[in-house]
DNA sequence: GGAAGTACTTTCCAAAAGGAAACTACCTTA
DNA sequence: TAAGGTAGTTTCCTTTTGGAAAGTACTTCC
């Protein structure tokens, strides 16, 4: 008989697997992580403010990535109506569920920077 | 005075998304958390499990993530001598460091599922 | 009236990512 | 000796991604 390894087949891997796609491609692209990451730290920033928080983003992608944010319900856009027009970003309650594992992202790079510097 | 947010300038912050950046570019790619997911499920698969296992995977793309993940040391490659040639690929104990992310991303995804089916 | 600040959008382009199919190579079974 | 299974590699092509720069639009300050 031929051993086959099937472990996918099981509806718990198959919705397991699916949701790891889900979560991948709602958060995908450069600089979705450092988004979020910036709004769950500091709430309702501005447009300019983020770029400039976000060391290296330009206004295409981050006005881009906004609004895929805010498609998603992970970020709230609200026009003000102040001198300058300005807008406040902030995270929303939904997006703040993101928080824990955005901490895993980055404990995990802590540590993986540690390993690598870790004989010094 | 001018106001400007500048919570990114805290060295904590700057450490944290260079950690995610690191995070995510190790881990860059379609296929990095199927393959690592797959494997933390069943150790020790085949070239060809893992494409039977991850839906959609082709060759080309399953033998490149699987180098970048070896190099990286997140998985271990053993050459096999049995009669038709295998190749065992299994997750490092390090790899495995990689399990509660994976685990956090999988929750989120069926989360956001049953958030978007909220009303069924 | 011109500079500067707000918040974007648009265009144009280069690089990276990824898929399909064919090919290599070696071994076993029928 | 042909088929089928192991484990890939290579080529060619399309799609996706993302950056730089310029443009839009409106307002306030000097």
């Amino acid at each position: 008989m031929k051993k086959k390894a099937v472990i996918n087949d099981t509806p718990v891997c198959q919705v397991r697997m699916q949701a790891i796609s889900d979560t991948m491609s709602i958060l995908s692209g450069k600089w979705k992580f450092h988004i979020l990451g910036t709004l769950i730290e500091g709430d309702k920033l501005g447009f300019m403010d983020l770029l400039r928080e976000i060391d290296g983003i330009g206004t295409k992608m981050l006005s881009k990535e906004l609004q895929d944010l805010e498609m998603n319900h992970l970020v709230s856009r609200k026009v003000m109506d102040t001198k300058p027009i300005t807008v406040e970003y902030a995270i929303t309650e939904y997006g703040a569920t993101l928080a824990p594992l955005i901490n895993e992202l980055a404990k995990w790079g802590i540590a993986y920077r540690e390993s690598v510097h870790g004989g010094e």
